[in-house]
DNA sequence: CGAGCAACCTGCATGC
DNA sequence: TGCATGCAGGTTGCTC
């Protein structure tokens, strides 16, 4: 479900609402997620604790507390993170509960159970949980010389380059095909034949792609939920994910489907080289 | 080391 | 209607 717009659409709907206000208390389900529950962490250090501020790194959705502790949700395929008054029915696959008042809770729920729940102590750092992640798209560090540097003797096809964390942060699958249509750069490029002049084309539709997304409050395919429950628009605006057999919106081209790396592509023969 | 792929889960659409 | 199959936005750990 959620690339970095998606997580970044979640953050920013759920900021005004919970930033400085108090987590009553924690309620979590038995069942088990990517990671184990951490659940006596819940209890010792977000149990009580108040919210300072709600920021994303790469797909990770981060709570700082007022003790210092930082909560960490990943939401992996289907996971949604929610603003909902308390009496709101109980859903199947809710995996997290912090009530803020006692009308008033935040709710984590994932029907797949690919995400995660972390909570880093006051005493450790979250940036080392996440020491081996690349660089974020909207970032410095995200540039032309980076990628050249990266791709140098890769084989690997510019799609899954892309996809790879350590790479960058916060590119999925949709995004990829995205990206890469309206770079003019055909997926299945190996990564080292990349001239500069591409890279140039795929840091900047990386960054406008993403931007735009972020703005219509992101894709929502199937199940992607905005902290209101709200959907996103910007599926709207898809040039190729899930239009196999399509015309292509700029030149009438069937868009081609192919399958990298087990995922779906999408992609337009005659606009991509 | 790099690259591909199965595995982790549930639910939905499709086809027989 | 029922059952089998395939597919889905992420990440990781195993294989070759």
């Amino acid at each position: 479900m959620p690339e970095l717009p998606e997580v970044e659409v979640v953050c920013l709907g759920l900021a005004p609402q919970v930033i400085e206000r108090q987590i009553q208390k924690v309620e979590w389900s038995n069942k088990k997620l990517r990671l184990p529950v951490p659940r006596a962490n819940l209890k010792q250090w977000v149990e009580g604790a108040q919210i300072k501020k709600i920021f994303r790194r790469a797909k990770y959705i981060l709570l700082r507390l007022d003790n210092n502790a930082h909560l960490i949700i990943h939401l992996g395929m289907t996971g949604k993170l929610f603003l909902v008054k308390s009496s709101a029915p109980r859903l199947k696959h809710n995996h997290l509960r912090l009530f803020l008042d006692t009308t008033l809770e935040i709710r984590f729920n994932d029907t797949r159970r690919f995400g995660s729940i972390q909570v880093v102590t006051p005493q450790e750092s979250w940036q080392d949980l996440f020491k081996d992640l690349g660089p974020e798209p909207f970032g410095d560090d995200f540039s032309i010389s980076y990628l050249q540097k990266c791709a140098l003797n890769r084989v690997q096809p510019v799609k899954n380059f892309l996809m790879d964390s350590r790479t960058v942060v916060g590119i999925g699958n949709i995004y990829a095909s995205e990206i890469l249509f309206c770079a003019g750069v055909l997926p299945s490029t190996p990564s080292k034949n990349l001239s500069k002049v591409k890279w140039k084309k795929i840091v900047k539709n990386s960054r406008q792609v993403l931007q735009k997304a972020i703005n219509a409050g992101g894709t929502t395919i199937s199940d992607f939920a905005r902290s209101n429950g709200e959907s996103g628009y910007f599926q709207l605006d898809l040039q190729v994910y899930g239009r196999g057999g399509k015309p292509c919106q700029k030149c009438s081209t069937p868009i081609t489907r192919t399958v990298m790396a087990g995922r779906a592509t999408y992609f337009c023969p005659s606009c991509q080289s």
